[in-house]
RNA sequence: GCGGGAGUGACUCAGUGGUAGAGUGUCACCUUGCCAAGGUGAAAGUCGCGGGUUCGAAUCCCGUCUUCCGCUCCA
């Protein structure tokens, strides 16, 4: 099934019927764009997590993690360009009602519209004669600011407390953190800081259920190398990321990476590669991976005063560590799996099961113990019990067999053991398949090991 | 912020001035005994909110809130 005839509607429909994703404040009608993860939900964020961690921190010879505030000094912001660079000038064409940035329109009429002030926008527009790029009207809005970031008070009365931001990023707090790290881990160049945290940004448009949201989790990494060997690394860990999601089931013709040209690069990029996901609504990105260069650990010695070189004790050499970023968002992730993962399979002529085939690292739930008359509960649930020790386990008894083997196939479950009349006799039990419905029978005993085999990662 | 839809049980919707309905789902009991939709019953709705018109408003009028889709966003 591809993914563009996936309907994002059903998608949702299905989050919110079983549990994985609810409208955040529904009792109260609602607040736009929030999101709350339910039961099953947090179980499939946490196996993205985990996945992530161990790959990329407990079984990296290179990584570390850490776990930083989304408080921070003001001035952190100040020096990482935030302050200035996440204050767009907006402004709608009253006749189209389109909707443009200033100074993107400034720039591409040959102006440079850096330092300039809403009012002298205005006014270089006006008189370079700036008409709008679709419908040729003069006819303006004046031009309003959209700050991206979340302000908040530090201090109880309002009047006399500092204004202080909710990070719009996680990646800051490993740079402020650079040097401590380097000290009491005693790591040599290169080695690379792990962080997944919440971070907010004020999106002017945020939309398409969770792929954005004002507030969202990610998992990103700071890679520090010596200038030079940087490219190097880019490679590197942009082929080790692309595996990561191949490894987890991401279907390849669904993935897309996209290297940005070099009129597209940020000021301080050497090299930015997009990785791109086939979602219902097309095209979106999921991963950046970025050569940053030194720019962020220059600019806090800058601000701070803080010397951030590093002594390289083979050389003698000192220097600015160069930085390759590997960025992703958590609930984009997960929309991109759960998407992969969606499936409507017809087993017989108008008899179709939805199936969430989730890479067994992932799925929520790996087992669910079926008794196959409710007379057999008592032995069951000492089954359920058992292996609930091991792993994520549901326990049902109501509605008919099928029925239940269709619930479990809905949120991605990867077993089905199944206890039967005979099972009070020989003490053994039906092991159903998700994506086969193949069934082996097998010892009680020996199911927590059968499915444990299964999920090794 | 602008434009366009939409607000009635958990979900999908019917009801357009006269006692709030159906299907799905959920739960209980029966049935079934390895792939959903068999029977009986039950729980569940201040009809988004506020005001107005009216003997009477889910329904008509005014206001307001919320939400969804599209527009500059790059995790």
């Amino acid at each position: 099934m591809d993914n563009t005839q996936k309907s994002m509607e059903k998608l949702v429909a299905l989050c919110k019927g079983r549990g994985f994703i609810y409208p955040g404040s529904e009792i109260y009608g609602g607040l736009a764009n929030t999101w709350d993860y339910g039961p099953l939900g947090i179980e499939l964020k946490n196996n993205i997590k985990a996945a992530w961690w161990k790959k990329f921190v407990r079984e990296s010879p290179y990584n570390v993690g850490l776990d930083s505030g989304i408080l921070m000094n003001p001035a952190v912001w100040q020096a990482s360009g935030h302050l200035k660079n996440f204050n767009d000038p907006l402004m709608d064409c009253r006749k189209c009602k389109n909707r443009y940035r200033a100074d993107h329109l400034i720039e591409a009429a040959g102006g440079s519209p850096a330092g300039m002030s809403f009012d002298q926008m205005s006014g270089w527009m006006a008189e370079n004669g700036v008409v709008c790029p679709d419908c040729g009207s003069k006819d303006f809005t004046s031009i309003r600011q959209f700050n991206m970031m979340f302000k908040t008070f530090q201090g109880v009365n309002e009047d006399t407390a500092a204004t202080i931001y909710l990070r719009p990023e996680t990646a800051q707090g490993i740079f402020v953190q650079f040097k401590n790290i380097l000290r009491t881990t005693r790591k040599k160049m290169p080695f690379g800081v792990a962080q997944i945290g919440k971070s907010f940004r004020n999106e002017i448009t945020p939309g398409n259920f969770i792929f954005r949201t004002r507030e969202f989790e990610q998992m990103e990494m700071e890679f520090f190398c010596k200038p030079g060997t940087d490219l190097e690394w880019f490679a590197y860990w942009k082929e080790f990321c692309k595996n990561w999601l191949l490894g987890l089931g991401m279907r390849e013709e669904n993935l897309k990476l996209r290297d940005h040209e070099a009129e597209e690069l940020s000021h301080y990029s050497n090299a930015t590669t997009d990785f791109e996901f086939l979602f219902p609504f097309g095209w979106g990105e999921l991963w950046g991976v970025a050569d940053r260069t030194d720019f962020d650990l220059k600019s806090h010695q800058a601000e701070s005063g803080e010397n951030m070189e590093y002594f390289d004790p083979e050389t003698n050499e000192k220097y600015i560590p160069y930085v390759i970023e590997p960025a992703l968002g958590v609930d984009r992730m997960f929309l991109a799996f759960l998407v992969d993962a969606y499936d409507e399979e017809e087993i017989a002529e108008g008899d179709v099961r939805t199936v969430l085939r989730l890479h067994p690292a992932l799925a929520p739930v790996k087992c669910a113990v079926l008794p196959l008359s409710k007379k057999l509960g008592e032995e069951a649930a000492k089954l359920y019990a058992n292996l609930q020790k091991h792993f994520s386990t549901e326990y049902d008894e109501t509605g008919s067999i099928g029925k239940r083997y269709r619930r479990q196939d809905e949120i991605g479950t990867l077993f089905c053991v199944t206890y039967d009349f005979d099972s009070q006799e020989d003490n053994c039990v039906t092991v159903r398949d998700r994506d086969t419905m193949k069934q082996e029978r097998i010892p009680a005993e020996r199911v927590a090991a059968y499915i444990g085999e299964r999920l090794a990662y």
